[in-house]
DNA sequence: CTGAAAGCGCTTACAG
DNA sequence: CTGAAAGCGCTTACAG
């Protein structure tokens, strides 16, 4: 079938009249309506979407943008696809389709944005992992083009964004740890300039000190977010001077990492370390001992992240009258048996 | 910037011109494409897509559908990030962009790809995980729309594919077990409708014959895709009357509930009983003993998979003389410590 | 309730 | 080398 004036001709009726009927337009007789849609299904018909983008000055359409950066590659980071199943449960009430763009680790991350959001290929954004100075932030503010941010960043004025409650695991952990007698306690934070990393050890350090314990940046152990991160934090631990008796992990496949190390040395995690990692991840499931983590169910942040859009987008804003609101999504704590022990001092 | 007549107006020429030197027409005088793209530049003029969609007939997008199955999503299958970056590579060329697709997990997946094909949002599809019988890609090659599938199906007739060779590791993983010794082989294959379930049992049943060794359908043991189809194939396999020395895995996150199965059971893999995995993976390095698997680079395979796919299109098959080809993708054998006994009988 | 027409933002023959 | 104009496939005021 090749458009809506072939379809019209093969009902001998005007196009404005399909198209009418297609999109359920009131006005339209419910017999004429029947004919078309009968007709659409049976030639296959489906508007082209271009056509109607042109038309309508909207797309229809959400990115999703992903950096598949050789970390997130390596490490099998299934955050998007575990986003998805949330975010497309709300856009579609709308009948928005989900795209997901990733961004070629060759280009420079805002100049593919900048392409994507230019040529208009989506109504509006979705970004994630933010920078601690992140120039996407300011670039999708000026260009008035509706986005959430996944991440909070010290960038732009007033965006909108959901970013994951770093501040409430990293003091629970330490209060844990504190509670079960531990002083020196380390913590394995990313050795790039994601904002996350600013924000956790900061609450790391609060925490500490809210319990009169001394902040050491010796005990900040900077490693990439990964596998083969966390062994590295298991290297750099073993060559501290004075051993910390703990460690809270900032991403989830580093205690796979820092385990494999930690065997190595002939050192038991819960045992003689105690460990905590961060977001509980099926991958690290099999550890032994279990681990000490942190739980957040993906799809409901997907749905969140996709209100929270959508109250963003004026044809959208009236269905979620609560409106754009920043969150704090909040993790609970998931017991292991990687920090069981209390230490005797 | 508003569009091209606005920079056109800035400009003080007319829209034609402007269009033509910024896509980089011959007929341009050098001084006006100049100032041209620095007004383009300076502006942030970026041509929108659906306006040249439109008028070019061409999206200068190519899909890759993703099944985002429960399984996929528990599993953290990152196979296909790993394929963007080889993708990407390829279509950079040619200045297309890729998008992924995931297909809601509550779509029916021939019906989702319809709209997006029908609508026209992406000028070629890749599309994974064919099914024994694809209806999707019967209904591709009817719309006449460029596909390449990463598998291969009973379905259809013409369609180009890419699939890794099954038959190769299947045949090489029985040879190494039986040169061990090995004579009672199990295989944990997929219990779905995913057709490369029936390529792998077929050659490992060939394989098996060719060595004068009957197969014994009780040893297939048809599981889930992912770590918990692992565990659950130890279980079947410790409930079997006369036990296997040796199973071969079909996917690559099995080995892990596996061990964690066997480890339940007392079974030490690589003295008890042999296994070798499949894909290897970054997630299944920490396996002690360190499995024997096959080894392959996702970026090569997707590299491939664009060349193919672009050697489908009229307007890039010049480039890529070589033509559509179907291809069975080489694993190599990546020997580890899994299988590293030899069985005194 | 339906039709005729305008126009969304581009690219591209066609003149000159 | 440049401009004026047509037209890609739709949707949507506007008449009737």
């Amino acid at each position: 079938m090749r458009g809506i004036r072939q379809l019209a001709k093969h009902l001998d009726i005007s196009i404005g009249t399909v198209s009418r009927a297609l999109n359920g337009k009131p006005d339209v007789n419910d017999e004429t309506r029947r004919r078309v849609l009968a007709a659409a299904e049976e030639l296959g018909y489906v508007a082209n979407q271009s056509g109607r983008s042109l038309r309508q000055g909207t797309t229809n359409v959400i990115g999703l943008m992903i950096e598949s950066s050789k970390e997130t590659l390596e490490n099998g980071d299934n955050f998007f696809l575990g986003l998805t199943g949330g975010l497309q449960s709300v856009f579609a009430r709308h009948k928005l389709d989900l795209v997901m763009l990733p961004c070629p680790s060759e280009e420079d991350s805002q100049e593919y944005l900048k392409r994507m959001v230019a040529r208009r290929v989506v109504d509006a954004m979705i970004i994630s992992a933010t920078q601690r100075v992140d120039k996407r932030i300011d670039f999708l503010a000026k260009a008035k083009i509706p986005f959430v941010a996944l991440g909070r960043s010290a960038s732009g004025g007033n965006y909108t964004w959901i970013d994951l409650d770093f501040e409430g695991v990293a003091a629970c952990a330490v209060e844990r740890l504190i509670s079960k007698g531990h002083r020196r306690i380390a913590i394995a934070a990313p050795s790039n300039d994601i904002n996350l990393g600013y924000i956790f050890v900061d609450a790391y350090r609060q925490a500490l000190e809210r319990h009169g314990i001394e902040y050491d940046p010796a005990l900040v152990i900077r490693v990439k977010s990964s596998e083969q991160g966390g062994y590295q934090a298991g290297d750099d631990l073993l060559g501290l001077e004075i051993k910390p008796t703990a460690i809270i992990l900032i991403y989830e496949l580093m205690a796979i990492g820092l385990y494999r190390r930690l065997v190595e040395a002939g050192i038991v995690p819960g045992r003689d370390l105690a460990v905590i990692g961060f977001r509980e991840e099926p991958r690290a499931r099999f550890l032994q001992p279990t681990l000490t983590c942190f739980r957040m169910s993906l799809r409901d942040l997907g749905v969140k992240l996709a209100e929270t859009l959508l109250a963003t987008m004026p044809a959208y804003a009236e269905f979620y009258p609560k409106g754009a609101r920043n969150t704090i999504w909040p993790l609970e704590l998931a017991p292991g048996e990687s920090d069981a022990f209390t230490l005797n001092s």
